[in-house]
DNA sequence: AATGAATGAGACTTCATTCAT
DNA sequence: TATGAATGAAGTCTCATTCAT
């Protein structure tokens, strides 16, 4: 019993793996669930003992990716503790881009697109809800004008980052990340 | 002789402008070639005599998108004469967006995936070199340190303004612009 | 034109025949698409040019067997004029069994599952509300009690003709059938 | 060792009735063996611990009926004893299929396509080839003429009055039968 | 005896593309 | 030039069945 459920989770665990790798590099419509199943040395059928479908698949591989954000900022590594919202915010979200390259790459790849992405963009955005109310309130306090729109504009910049640094090999992100939190400081 | 060459200039421009909208829409992958020529009112076959794959046809549109953007760039509007580079820069990108949302709703969703695009981008880069030359002399004439940074984070900034502008209804995308302007004012 | 629109119906006449004849075999269920391509010699994407899917092939040989009843209900051939109403539709009917035995024996073997079938007796009882009535008629000016429910075993008894006819070689459906004329004469 | 052996028939009498029901409801081949052992709450590889093959499962399934059948058709109730041949036929002939309706719309609804509803109807044929008999000499004792006919007639009409039964809701099955044995007294 | 993970053939369907007319 | 019939590879998904534990 228990070691079946760990070969459950261990047929999982790699159908995910492999299938994130493949529909990053592809893209997820290019990539058959024939290709997953052979890179992940499993036969086609499995995969239709644990997913539904395709489609769930994703859906499994954006809440694990999901899963990974809410985990990433809840646990603030104690050198941050002193850093300002926006600035811990940036570090933050860099650090989970570098850290999860393959889920971004996907997730950009396909947001413009799915469905099931811009559900999970729904999501994630309630989940980090708290974080950007601290950035908004952060922006007021500093006493900058139209917060809203500069909240507006700031989350545009991060993003484009991000999808700048998905796009192009050995983009600076750290430098460039650097740049973006002095225009925030005092 | 002439006519003939109309018609044959109409039905492409048909073809382009009906692809261009599902492709918008649905997205490259999703949309067939024989939904194009359904909605567009001529035969499936008649592709095949105007474009050789629906690659081609992707080719096309986007040959047809830089070019718009070429001639946007040049043609500069008297009241923009007086603008900053940067403000202009902007202003311009924001018109652009506006006016061809289908075509940059397409780019933006394929870009991360499909290497037509990628190639396109990089041809775009080039026509475009000239302004970003300016930019980046502009950065500096400012004054500003790191002049290479604060181009890159400049175009992170834009980019994610365009993004979240193709990805939500009602962004406020003029006010937002607005305010990256005012970044860069002085 | 005209030559495009006979192929197409020469091809889907091919195709409805093949499908009929394998159905009634085999079984609908346990009729692939493959199949009866290759019988048709026919390409097997060419079905789906013509038909959504294959539940609507059987659609449409369904319509056309309703309609070959309704034809064949219709043309009351001379001899038959001076018969009663039920001594005709007996006739009638063990005529179009012979004539259409395929299509009843695809009928009678997935009537009981199919929904499709389900909603097909549906019509062709809407069809046939005129013979009924006047089968009904009949009983009751032949003063016959129970008018109602003698229909209804009027209709099953046939029924259960048709049903060893199509089960059982060499069945006598055409003795069966005056035996039972007989039943309802004076 | 006694309790395994009932915990054995216990576990094969679930996967029976559970497949039956499931059969009756969705068809033969539309029922996944995985669905029946999910419903019967036991684990899909112990079925083939027990049966074969699905059709084995089938046949099993099958036997029973068929056993039903003979047990019933040889208990005959007090009140039926004087009965005639006939009525006494009809008579248990409509009990059996109201007690077992699952068992006969699965019949019914496969025995069209099945070799093994066929090889089942020969055997039961045998089966009750007594009871065959006795209804035939009752029908030349009734002095009508064309008894092989007749027995047709009579068999097909039941046949009928059956399958009216299992395909429509609140038929009135008993009022059709009463009228059917009506035909045949004196 | 019992489990359910694993398999792979085969079903339906879509679609870019070719070609005869 | 224009049509749309025809093709067949490839994709997703199902399912009876096997087998290691």
């Amino acid at each position: 019993m228990k070691v079946t459920q760990e070969k459950r989770e261990q047929s999982i665990n790699t159908m995910v793996d492999t299938a994130l790798t493949l529909f990053s590099e592809q893209g997820y419509d290019a990539t058959s669930i024939r290709t997953i199943a052979q890179r992940a040395g499993i036969s086609l059928g499995l995969m239709y003992n644990y997913f539904k479908s395709k489609e769930e698949l994703l859906v499994e591989i954006c809440r694990r990716g999901a899963s990974d954000v809410r985990v990433s900022f809840e646990q603030v590594s104690p050198e941050w503790q002193k850093m300002s919202a926006i600035e811990r915010h940036i570090r933050q979200t860099v650090k989970i881009l570098k850290e999860k390259k393959d889920f971004w790459k996907l997730i950009h790849g396909i947001r413009m697109q799915s469905e099931v992405v811009q559900r999970l963009s729904a999501e994630m955005k309630e989940q980090t809800a708290y974080v950007e109310t601290q950035i908004r309130q952060n922006l007021i306090e500093a006493g900058i004008p139209f917060p809203e729109l500069e909240a507006k504009l700031y989350f545009a910049s991060l993003d484009g980052l991000a999808q700048h640094y998905l796009l192009h090999d050995n983009y600076p992100i750290d430098d460039v990340a650097t740049l973006l939190i002095m225009k925030y400081k005092r």
